[in-house]
DNA sequence: CCCTTGTTGTCCACCGTTTGTCCATGTATG
DNA sequence: CATACATGGACAAACGGTGGACAACAAGGG
């Protein structure tokens, strides 16, 4: 254990540490003068750096001075007295009736979904997804129900405790209700066009529908094109419906040739202006040819919608 | 825009890079100048060639701009360093706003809709009206969107910017969308039921809508009665169905004696097991009333959302 | 109970540095 | 010739640092 590290000690500037924090990059400056709380190094033009300690010290005061405790009175503590006190506060917090309660609460779904499946009842399980998507909304309920769903389907069937019925049943209601999802979004009048597959190769389906899903509710107009295309195909359909951006999802075979071909075909028929977004558990494994074909990785759905975001704010109209 | 991606040669021109790292051609020369980021091979006529991975050198030099590192700082580092830290920072970043909350904006949905109304183009502001509510569920709906633009219209027209015109088409659009909200949502079996209206006296519908809306999306099935009831209406269609609670909305006039004869006349004869809630902004001048015929005050719709899931815990099944 | 006092988050003005953008000019490309 | 690009320089906006003011609020004293 050494007290410091080499020079290889991360050193934040103070925008980071305040999107880390939460905290104003007025509040840091603020307690630093007042209460001393921490002592970030200087850089060059007398610029804060804060070390990955400073950060997680701040964290802390953060969590403490929201439970109500003033700053003043714990700026002195130690990093570790502060731990523990952030913990003993929220242990508390947890246990208090709570005016301010959080209460998003995907877990009721999830298992009323759960129990739906098990009982083999498909018009239960549609109506338990759809009251889901309108209390959480379509990204929250696709990362919160839909795909922990798909996990524990899985896991389960791996290990024999769900039945190949009862796993044909959850994913062919899921799929219905995400392609309902898909279609049933009005798109607005100058929306920008969003063409959604998964190349030769990939017959996973269900991380192109909820890319589909979100950059619905996102306000793109999707084109869904479904598993298992070919290149050259996904590009015209791209260049036809004037796409401003194309999504791909790699699920199951990891380095296939077949998909890297449809990537390499994909890559040099596809127009220039439109951007190129792929992600899913095997997408790093094709990650030279993807480079080749100018396609951005995207490491999760909240990473796609940050992309897709700046894509639709870059084109004029 | 014929211009296809040129997979074999793999060097691209700047304005290729420009477009697929979303920096300005300005910026990616002014980079290389001033901090050496990439080494770009030329052309023989002196012009910039970059290669696959010039172009993923600089999309996350850009994501780790934009995450709030100054280039100066940064443009020295790794390839793979540069990896980690646009990783590291997106994922802290990420965790800021809330727990797993993926920060989901309400501000575009509301200017949308804002827009809509002073273009008077209902077909499109129920579009955005619907989207948002996929977008981000029937509660986050109802606080971040319907009520801030109901409220924006009253003092538009308070302040003669909005025209009564306006006023009546966001309205009854706003009407529309929620009430379709409410049937829109399949009852679970089992579901208890909760009943809402507004007593006797007290003509805005809004506040009870937005009641039922939220009331829908977290599993009840919605008994929707609407505006100026009296009391023994409400008692007796609580009895009826058999409600586990009955939600009022009270709003606009304070003190009527006429909401509180209906008020007294409700808590005669509403069943003792029925829950009664009351929320707006006028029910406090009802308190006197409220507390003789049982009832509580709320709020505002979160204290609500968790006093109903309390009385749904509550029951057996 | 009210009133005074200390605390704390926020905002402002002023200044130097960093950084994105723009312009003028010249040159290659088609 | 029109377009796209390179170069160098200029410039403005954004950002960060400092010091200080201020309003909202909590705490403590009478």
């Amino acid at each position: 254990m050494d007290a410091k590290r080499n020079g290889s000690a991360k050193r934040h500037p103070i925008q980071v540490v305040a999107r880390r924090t939460g905290l104003t990059a007025d509040v840091l400056r603020a307690w630093e003068k007042r209460y001393g709380v921490v002592e970030p190094s200087r850089s060059d033009g007398g610029r804060r750096l804060y070390s990955d300690e400073d950060v997680e010290r701040l964290r802390l005061l953060h969590r403490a001075s929201e439970a109500g405790r003033r700053i003043g009175r714990i700026a002195g503590l130690s990093t570790e007295a502060l731990r523990d006190l952030v913990r003993e506060d929220e242990r508390q917090e947890a246990r208090a009736p709570g005016p301010g309660g959080p209460a998003p609460g995907a877990g009721p779904h999830l298992a009323a979904a759960w129990r739906a499946m098990d009982a083999f009842d498909a018009r239960t399980l549609e109506s338990v997804l759809l009251r889901a998507t309108l209390s959480l909304g379509a990204p929250a309920f696709v990362e919160e129900v839909a795909a922990p769903l798909l996990r524990r389907v899985g896991d389960g069937w791996a290990r024999g405790e769900v039945h190949p019925g009862n796993e044909h049943l959850a994913s062919a209601v899921l799929r219905q209700v995400l392609a309902s999802l898909v279609t049933s979004c009005a798109p607005a009048g100058g929306a920008p066009t969003l063409v959604v597959a998964t190349p030769s190769g990939q017959g996973h389906e269900f991380g192109a529908l909820f890319a589909a899903a979100v950059g619905a509710a996102d306000g793109w107009r999707v084109v869904y094109l479904g598993a298992d295309l070919p290149g050259d195909e996904i590009a015209r359909t791209a260049d036809r419906t004037g796409a401003a951006a194309v999504v791909l999802s790699l699920v199951h075979p990891e380095a296939d040739p077949a998909t890297a071909a449809a990537l390499a075909e994909l890559g040099e028929t596809l127009d220039e202006d439109t951007a190129l977004l792929a992600g899913g558990a095997a997408a790093p494994s094709y990650g030279p040819a993807l480079g080749a074909a100018g396609a951005e990785l995207v490491d999760d759905l909240q990473a796609l919608r940050v992309r897709l975001d700046r894509v639709a704010a870059a084109r004029p109209a």
